[in-house]
DNA sequence: GTGAAAGCGCTAACAC
DNA sequence: GTGTTAGCGCTTTCAC
């Protein structure tokens, strides 16, 4: 078992040199021995041994994707995002997801320093901007969905504010006044961001901000019930209830159904980020789309250039991309 | 940038070989060695090249997972149980799906063939029983949740047959003796399976089979609801409806709605996986429970036993998990 | 306890 | 167009 590409050349009658430029495609290479090359490695059933070309070529062409936990179904479209567009390149995709265990991130991340993988991409974090930096000097890392303040690293997210802002402003359109908000703590940035959002929507709609009406957990999926729960028992409870996530929304709404009220009716309620269960819950729910796939490619390219660009000057942008406000059940709006 | 074990020795002032040593906890190195080496890497911010590391070593210590999709939160519980046994035992997890594309399985593979991997799990394939044969004499596979008639390579499945005649069996007990079922191409071994244990569950009740009250579409969203406006225009509509996965579930949960039934009363659904969000749709969903850690632990386990193996006698055995029914909302039982 | 040296499988100069 | 050879960064015999 294991051929090389030295048994491939004695097969062949050639040198291992002519085996691994028709590995490579080189083109200097005669038609017959490019033929007797391919008939030895079919013979032995040869496939190169990437440890020893990688070693060589001094980069792996693969890129790993670093999650926070693996639940958020949304993590998956922006994988599919970043596959699509890096594959053809000549890129693998590689996944890995913390769980949200401490030290999970860095361990992964040694898979960049133990030359394993060429880039990574994060999808959320908890290094802090310092650390990023540093990082960044040495290695190939973007930031994605989640970036972090004061860090100069490649990122590609949503405008958080704006897009929560928007979402704000379609509750107010639809004639709401007391609307609540469903957010993590203050430390995740894009939760940060859509609070100051939906503030200033408020605010432009001249409707004064309630302490009572926000209410800061974490990102997944039991708060958004504990939520509700609180703001239902305030004595002027709100019609309308902004979440940061979609997983928060199903939880408020299930709590909101729990409670007797009609979601939709009784109660708008509006996630983020557009995973596909939105479209399957009763009711369908309203939310903010996170244009995932485009991130994911926007992500990729950018990196990728940045990984086969030698000379120093590295891309460290930040870049937006559109979001787009989702309207459906939850809020009152037909489905389809 | 990249330090190498080279530039460590000779800051620590002593030979690659001992660098090499104390990376690789060798007891055979004096205590002052030692500490000169690691602050050598300190204060080089030296991490070993693993490419370097394993192509002397000949494996990798990462091994594979591969999934049909990326849409199953389901598939994310089991490489979760996989990560949790392997990490700590010091191998690396690294995921890739082939989103359904055709020749994607096989690209993938080629990180096996490539030596960069040192085994991988199928979560799902589209390979038949001779090509997973011939693969396995030769690298380290495992099969998990689906299995492949006639081939002889590591499995762990659950005992679909058994668990799809005890899900149609407790509905039976409720009640229900017009039961359909929803399942995909027989293509799917676990779909036949469920099929065949369906089918013994209602002649053990002496229930008759209907053609009619049997639907094969795909193991995804869509088909579940495609399958009950057809049932429900069936002159004897059914009043129960087993359905092969939970989205399948969900979206005759949704069409049912639809049609003005309350899931639960008129009509019972019961799901299969049991992800996570069967406890946040309305109503809670009932269903199969496969024991995702525990298949993701036993499959890793073993592989990686068989990884270790280096005298030729693998285990390719099948094993069974045990399954377990879930009672919820939609077979109208409480959410508690 | 430590070092010199061979070699894992491959690519890329360089020579012809 | 092809072969020879050095060497990528590491581990591991084998001497000492």
């Amino acid at each position: 078992m294991g051929a090389t590409i030295k048994d491939v050349a004695v097969e062949a009658g050639v040198s291992v040199a002519t085996v691994s430029r028709v590995l490579n495609n080189n083109p200097s290479v005669s038609e017959d021995a490019k033929k007797r090359v391919s008939a030895a490695i079919d013979k032995l059933g040869y496939s190169p041994n990437y440890l020893g070309r990688n070693l060589r070529k001094k980069h792996t062409n693969v890129i790993l994707v670093i999650m926070p936990n693996s639940d958020h179904s949304f993590y998956m479209n922006i994988v599919s995002g970043i596959r699509r567009y890096a594959q053809p390149r000549g890129y693998s995709i590689i996944c890995a997801s913390t769980d949200e265990m401490e030290g999970m991130e860095l361990r992964h991340m040694d898979m960049l320093f133990n030359r394993i993988v060429d880039g990574v991409i994060l999808l959320g974090t908890n290094f802090d901007a310092d650390t990023l930096n540093k990082l960044s000097e040495e290695y190939n890392i973007a930031l994605c969905t989640e970036s972090v303040a004061g860090a100069e690293v490649l990122t590609v997210v949503v405008n958080d504010e704006k897009a929560a802002y928007d979402a704000t402003a379609e509750l107010v359109k639809e004639g709401h006044r007391r609307i609540a908000f469903v957010g993590a703590a203050d430390s995740a940035s894009s939760s940060r961001k859509r609070r100051q959002g939906y503030i200033r929507a408020l605010k432009d709609a001249s409707i004064p901000i309630k302490d009572e009406y926000m209410y800061l957990g974490r990102y997944d999926y039991v708060s958004g019930g504990t939520a509700v729960e609180k703001f239902m028992a305030l004595p002027e409870p709100p019609t309308a209830v902004f979440c940061v996530s979609d997983l928060l929304a199903f939880s408020a709404i299930k709590k909101a159904n729990d409670l007797g009220l009609t979601v939709g009716k009784d109660l708008a309620v509006m996630g983020f980020d557009n995973i596909t269960f939105c479209e399957m819950m009763q009711p369908t729910v309203s939310t903010v789309e996170q244009p995932c796939m485009e991130m994911g490619r926007e992500v990729v390219r950018k990196l990728i250039s940045n990984i086969n660009n030698t000379n120093g000057d590295k891309d460290n942008g930040y870049y937006t991309v559109a979001h787009r406000i989702v309207l459906r059940g939850s809020t009152g709006h037909n489905d389809n």
